[in-house]
DNA sequence: CTAGCGTCTATAGTAACTATAGGGTCAAGC
DNA sequence: GCTTGACCCTATAGTTACTATAGACGCTAG
């Protein structure tokens, strides 16, 4: 906690991310190895915490840790051109969108599932085994 | 493909299933443990077939394995009242539309960050890398 | 100087499979 | 009778994105 540097644990309160995460993001490659301190600690200036906050909007927005490896190998290279991050960005908001729709059939299936239930009968008879049960 | 038995690639086929995904089940106690050949092949009958089939259905609906270990456990007790497996569907019909708010906030944020993309500029003044590095 | 918290490494576990290696079985064709 | 090829067997390791655990060391306050 000295003024000019972070210890892990800083980081992860600062970011809302474990401590172990933070150690797995590092040992994937997608946190360059940190400096060590005299006692072995790691050690984090103002660049990792902005790294970090970058890494964890993009996994709150749904992006593998795959995609965020694009990112933010795009994003320290200032002469690629803007165009390829949209790109990414589309593609994983069609998948998103995809997943939506699948969800939604999904969900018009189990309510009508559920609607054919009334609740007193016994397994024996009971037509959401037989609904589930259908190909 | 005897008349009165599959083999694994027989069940394979006829669930769209794979011949390791039956060995998995098998092997996490999801379907019994097959009888065997002469040549220690797996063999199996209608009723591991309709099993089988039951457990595809539940995990396209979204099922976990867990869940699906509930529902086919409650299937097989007859006398258990209909009611508990109407908890269940209801229960992951809930979880289901949970997911498919998150997403569409998701998707909203997304569309609102590829919007701001004119495409043209250099990574270097790139909205959607500003925007991705919000808190 | 010791209690307690934070940190270190290394390994194994999670879900739901998939992939691979290294073998045995079986029916058909020559 | 023998080979070829499709099928089956077991056992182990890999996948994603972490989380959990064990056993040891560093640091600071009382």
């Amino acid at each position: 906690m000295r003024d000019d540097g972070y210890q892990i644990g800083d980081l992860a309160r600062h970011t809302g991310t474990k401590v172990v995460t933070i150690r797995y993001y590092e040992k994937i490659g997608l946190l360059p190895e940190a400096g060590r301190s005299a006692g072995n600690y790691r050690v984090y200036g103002q660049a990792e915490l902005d790294r970090l906050r970058f890494i964890r909007r993009c996994r709150a927005l749904g992006f593998s840790l795959d995609q965020v490896k694009e990112l933010v190998a795009l994003s320290s290279d200032e002469e690629r051109p803007c165009a390829e991050v949209d790109a990414l960005t589309r593609e994983h908001l069609d998948e998103i969108e995809r997943k939506i729709a699948d969800l939604k059939s999904l969900a018009d299936q189990l309510r009508r599932i559920s609607a054919s239930c009334d609740g007193a009968t016994h397994i024996s008879n009971c037509r959401i085994i037989e609904a589930l049960s259908e190909a």
